[in-house]
DNA sequence: TGACGTCAAGATCCG
DNA sequence: CGGATCTTGACGTCA
């Protein structure tokens, strides 16, 4: 089992996607834009390494207008050797990457204008996928698309253009169940017309169900029956309901307990689950260590350097209940951290908390930084008790410090990205 | 025509 | 001028 997150990072420095309007698409610009996305791409690559993360998913947004008449830089060409690159340290680290166009490219849709531009985007993702030299379990997930009031005639047309494709595209595709149209057994009933594999996301089918007698553990079943030797280990997507957003909404960070019991329920392991989370590469980690049954302790102690001054910000209670968990090096109570830090983070930040909490990061400038910083710091600290600075502003000062005094140990902190 | 979802660019405002 | 905050863009469908 492999777990993983989508196209973007928290916490991880160099590793912003860029793009532009239309208006501003010159070949110079797109030339820059997509080198830095390229060398984003590749940092992100090296932290996946870095932390054992096996899955992931590359964002769409790699080359701006990447499918369309407006970028006209012949890029597949000019930066072969930079995917190669990438491609090979993918390759080398076993990761599994994926790609996943958005809800606008629609392969089932009346307007010929529109299906072509969805063949375009398709294509596009192909290139990206062949030119980093991946397999065909590198896969593309695609929805069914719109209904047009006439799902069957829908269907019918999802499946005809789906045929046009040509056969590089076609052994990438995965079909996954939505939120508002296609269920999991529509989908699946076109995947037995198809031959594609079917993706179960568990939030789509929570809130767009096929029906009320089957779990998703049945259908993940079901779907499992869709993949072959060549399209790799069966994948599913997890998401949670974020609860104070609308229905769909993401969750901030993948609740542990939720996921467990998800885990737990699962039918088999040998499954690659992708998560879909604001907090990203954070509950990818959190999920990993959570699954293990060796004791890792060690890791433990690796992320609990990165949330502590955020949980001291938000909770020096559990501040202290996680320094007693990590004193007994024999355990592995991987739960319960988790769990605590997650019950810090739904704190309201109190203002002395923050302020202590800044203090602590100041603790690794007090004596090295200029007399002139440390006057600018206290003010500003002072200001900040007083409402006339945001938190924001605090954290800002604190991490161009950290830049200018190169405390690469600060720079990677969670405290600087919530 | 606005809402949807998602991110960052771009614009504007503030001190 | 820098920083913070608001608005727009890019996409297609649906109400």
């Amino acid at each position: 089992m492999s777990i993983g997150y989508a196209c973007l990072t928290m916490g991880v420095l160099n590793t912003q996607f860029k793009t532009c309007r239309k208006e501003n698409a010159t070949d110079e610009n797109l030339y820059k834009l997509i080198e830095n996305n390229l060398n984003s791409l590749e940092n992100i690559i090296d932290y996946n390494i870095k932390n054992n993360i096996k899955l992931f998913r590359i964002s769409s947004d790699l080359i701006p207008f990447g499918s369309s008449e407006i970028n006209k830089l012949p890029w597949h060409i000019i930066f072969k050797e930079r995917f190669k690159k990438i491609g090979e340290k993918i390759k080398k680290s076993n990761i599994r990457v994926s790609m996943h166009p958005g809800q606008y490219t629609v392969l089932n849709s009346p307007k010929p204008e529109v299906v072509e531009k969805a063949i375009k985007d398709l294509e596009y993702h192909t290139i990206v996928l062949d030119l980093l030299d991946t397999n065909t379990k590198s896969k593309i997930i695609l929805h069914i698309g719109g209904i047009y009031n006439e799902k069957n005639k829908s269907i019918k047309r999802f499946i005809e253009n789906y045929r046009l494709l040509n056969n590089q595209i076609k052994e990438r595709i995965l079909i996954e169940n939505d939120e508002k149209f296609y269920n999991i057994c529509d989908v699946l009933s076109i995947s037995e017309k198809l031959d594609i594999p079917v993706v179960v996301d568990n939030l789509h089918n929570k809130i767009n169900p096929c029906n009320n007698k089957n779990d998703v553990y049945y259908w993940i079943k079901e779907a499992n029956k869709t993949w072959k030797n060549e399209d790799g280990t069966q994948k599913v997507h997890y998401s949670q309901q974020n609860p104070s957003l609308k229905t769909g909404a993401h969750s901030e960070t993948i609740y542990i307990k939720d996921f467990m019991e998800y885990y737990n329920y699962l039918p088999y392991k040998d499954i690659d689950i992708m998560l879909e989370v604001k907090d990203k590469n954070l509950s990818a980690i959190k999920c990993i260590n959570s699954i293990s049954i060796e004791n890792k302790i060690f890791a433990l102690e690796k992320e609990w350097a990165k949330y502590k001054y955020k949980v001291l910000e938000t909770s020096p209670a559990s501040y202290k209940k996680i320094r007693e968990l990590l004193k007994d090096k024999s355990g592995y109570p991987v739960l319960e951290f988790y769990t605590l830090i997650e019950d810090a983070l739904k704190n309201k930040i109190i203002k002395g908390n923050a302020v202590n909490a800044a203090l602590h990061i100041w603790g690794y400038f007090k004596d090295i930084a200029s007399q002139k910083e440390k006057e600018n710091f206290l003010k500003k600290l002072r200001q900040f008790e007083n409402n006339n600075v945001s938190l924001k502003n605090i954290k800002t000062f604190l991490f161009n410090i950290s830049i200018k005094y190169k405390v690469k140990y600060l720079l990677e902190n969670y405290y600087f990205y919530f």
